[in-house]
DNA sequence: CCTACTACGCTTTTT
DNA sequence: GCGTAGTAGG
């Protein structure tokens, strides 16, 4: 039976069916059973239909996963039922209904790039330098407010005579107007949007609400305002709710989420059953003892204390490298060390906290022929003729996406340039219409006398693909359209490495749409080209995950969130690299905390073996820091670790001299990387007021020696109280 | 209008 | 260190 192989605490969450559920499932509890079995049991014992089951889960291929495994289970196929990530769940709402809001229902997705493209946009209409409003921080300001479903004219009655605020609402509310005129939505738009259906159409609401009688949500420490807000107006009919998160694995609120969704469940939902899985099935003894040691420093936690079963397990493997090149030889030679022991290169993997600590990995992995796999950094998808064939497609599916056509307008070279681009723009704008319009009748347009021929020969190639779109193949699209645009040929002539490798790419996109359409006719659906864009917008670059084949994994400790590898190589475990620089200058221990978090899921990725390495030096955007060891490492009691003898200079391979050449070329720093002085010492004491950047006016209640620096309370007039690092937060004392 | 060169600024983390 | 934006010359 169903519930054999299963905890009683994970029976009980499985059994308790009906009405708001909080399951806090600690890291390897196994919740992702406790889900698919409580599916498998509401589908089988308690008569539900697939279609009145919704599910959500973080990443599209932990979506999948679920689905697969309840099918095997059930030996059943269950195409009614929806396990999705939130964006993908929205899409497939508004792809219905989002007509009644004043939207086309083809519309397409903006990725990052197209809405900082978008912006810049917007900032030249309305005449705001870039210098002063960088788009990256604009884009993260709509972004945040978007996922606090503050719309523009809500942004501009908050604004209070702030010039910088009111010239982002004007650039929001601007930019909304093009997302709209070009037919397009943004990642946070599709939550956004489906919340303004459902708030504005009842009867659509009231129609999912009849639908979803039970709804699950995976990863629920993750969801933001807008996903929260989505939930709470599903689940409210019948307030069959069950949401699974871990507090302590917490770690994406830099994109908005809030951490009061899983800490005030029980204030929501008063009648709320709360059921917490505390056993953990996954790591040894002391890899869980490592991971407590670390997460017991932040406050604010719910209540929850993991054990295990498990054999107590090896050490934690320590080891500091001279700097990073020498810390990826050590790796490397570790897994060389592993493997020859038995292990196998797909139970390893390295994590780090920043993509650009790839690259040196990489090097020494291909070095020691060890095969790896990277996930992240720049994404298939994000690649430069990835994303100009995608825009191509995008232009024949939507010519209003103006966007994709500026893209691709000069693309391969048709001698139309910026300024003819620009021109084509303003009468666009002059005219309320779409840039492509423009194009088709350039003729007309006296202003663009001498480019309009080659407008219009590009624009009739844009719609002689668009009439080919039902007679084809999309695999036949896409290789007419990079024959015809002469796109191929172009970097076929250059003959270059990168060009190759490009084609390469291009090819493999190729296959990639094949995939889409044999995948949509195994389901007995049409494959469309919207279908295929669609799809290419949402995936992550984790989804792509392959546990078959036999490589090391790469990557963020964010992206190993979920998963599990017998032996972790946790790397870069440094004071300003992890936690992250930003993290301790803020000043903020709510940051830092967060850090904290993420090294907590770092570690229990881990089930068997765990390496933690730091690097005394390492090249930064081209300097050279010197860091000290993780706070985090520190944190982890002693017993439970072993530093691993250092290799003698003499052993470093040939390639590792190189690398310590490269650290002597006095290379210019533009600003020293936040150098402690030798003899730092305080002008302030105890009872002293000090001035912070950011938290302004405090009084200082206590100081303690940490390192080189002091390690200061301070009691804000505004902020409360925070302790600080006194030289990181450049705190000063007031004069008086 | 295109190409080649220089200067600058930037990185956490991602659906 | 890298990629991109901005500038000058053809």
């Amino acid at each position: 039976m169903l519930l054999e192989q299963l905890n009683n605490m994970q029976k009980k969450a499985v059994l308790q069916t009906e009405g708001p559920v909080l399951i806090l499932a600690g890291a390897g509890s196994g919740k992702t059973r406790v889900l698919t079995h409580r599916i498998a049991y509401l589908l089988e014992e308690k008569g539900v239909y697939p279609s009145q089951i919704l599910a959500i889960t973080f990443t599209n291929k932990a979506a999948q996963e679920m689905k697969d495994r309840i099918e095997q289970q059930l030996g059943g196929i269950y195409n009614d039922m929806w396990v999705s990530t939130f964006h993908s769940t929205c899409v497939r709402i508004l792809h219905q209904d989002i007509d009644k809001i004043g939207y086309n229902r083809n519309f397409v997705i903006y990725d990052m790039d197209d809405q900082k493209r978008l912006l810049k946009d917007c900032l030249k209409q309305l005449n705001i330098n870039e210098k002063n409003f960088p788009l990256s921080s604009i884009q993260r300001e709509i972004s945040s407010a978007k996922d606090e479903l503050i719309s523009p004219i809500d942004y501009k009655k908050q604004v209070n005579d702030d010039f910088r605020k009111e010239k982002i609402g004007q650039v929001y509310e601007l930019y909304q107007k093009k997302l709209k005129s070009n037919n397009a939505l943004d990642f946070d738009d599709l939550i956004f949007k489906t919340v303004e259906l459902f708030t504005l159409r009842p009867e659509i609401l009231g129609f999912y609400q009849q639908r979803f009688r039970y709804i699950m949500v995976d990863e629920y420490q993750d969801t933001n305002t807008s996903q929260y807000q989505l939930i709470r107006l599903l689940a409210s009919k019948y307030e069959n709710l069950c949401v699974v998160g871990d507090d302590d694995q917490s770690i994406y609120k830099f994109r908005g989420a809030n951490i009061h969704n899983i800490l005030d469940f029980e204030k929501d939902f008063p009648n709320a059953v709360v059921i917490k899985l505390e056993q953990n099935y996954r790591c040894t003894q002391k890899i869980l003892d490592a991971a407590n040691g670390v997460i017991q420093n932040n406050r604010g936690r719910k209540a929850k204390t993991l054990w295990t079963d498990n054999a107590e397990g090896t050490s934690i493997q320590r080891y500091e490298a001279q700097n990073e090149y020498e810390e990826g030889e050590y790796i490397a030679n570790q897994i060389q060390k592993e493997v020859r022991e038995g292990r196998e290169y797909k139970d390893i993997a390295l994590l780090y906290r920043t993509n650009a600590q790839s690259r040196v990995l990489e090097e020494k992995l291909i070095q020691s022929n060890i095969p790896y796999r990277l996930y992240g950094g720049v994404r298939f998808y994000e690649r430069k003729e990835i994303k100009d064939l995608i825009a191509y497609l995008r232009s024949i599916a939507n010519p209003s996406d103006d966007i994709a056509v500026q893209r691709i307008i000069n693309v391969p070279k048709r001698g139309i340039g910026n300024v003819t681009v620009g021109k084509v723009m303003d009468i666009a704008i002059e005219q309320d219409c779409d840039f492509f319009d423009i194009l088709v009748e350039a003729e007309e347009n006296p202003s663009l006398q001498r480019a309009a021929s080659k407008l219009k020969t590009f624009a009739n190639m844009i719609i002689g693909f668009q009439v080919q779109v039902p007679h084809l193949s999309l695999v036949e699209l896409t290789e007419r359209v990079l024959k015809d645009t002469g796109y191929i040929a172009e970097l076929e002539a250059e003959q270059t490495e990168e060009a190759q490798g490009r084609i390469d790419n291009i090819k493999e996109m190729i296959s990639k749409v094949a995939e889409y359409e044999n995948n949509a006719k195994e389901n007995e659906e049409e494959p469309t080209l919207h279908g295929l864009l669609e799809e290419i917008a949402l995936v992550a670059d984790i989804d792509n995950y392959n546990e078959e084949s036999n490589a090391v994994s790469l990557m963020t400790l964010h992206s190993a969130k979920g998963l599990e590898f017998p032996c972790v190589f946790m790397t870069g475990l440094e004071d300003g690299l992890f936690p992250s620089y930003m993290s301790i200058v803020s000043g903020d221990e709510k940051d830092l905390e967060e850090e904290r978090r993420l090294c907590y899921v770092g570690i229990t990725r881990a089930k068997q073996r765990l390496y933690m390495t730091h690097a005394r030096s390492r090249m930064v955007r081209g300097n050279i820091q010197y860091n000290q060891v993780s706070r985090f490492l520190e944190e982890i009691p002693e017993e439970l670790l072993e530093e691993e003898k250092k290799e003698k200079p003499s052993s470093f391979s040939p390639m590792s001299k190189k690398a310590s050449l490269y650290s002597f070329n006095p290379i210019r720093r533009k600003r020293p990387v936040m150098p402690i002085p030798k003899n730092f010492t305080l002008d302030f004491k105890e009872g002293d007021f000090v001035v912070h950047k950011k938290f302004g006016k405090g009084i200082v209640k206590n100081i303690q020696p940490a390192g080189a620096d002091y390690e200061v309370t301070v009691d804000f007039l505004e902020k409360g109280t925070k302790k600080l690092m006194a030289h990181l937060s450049k705190l000063k004392k007031m004069k008086n």
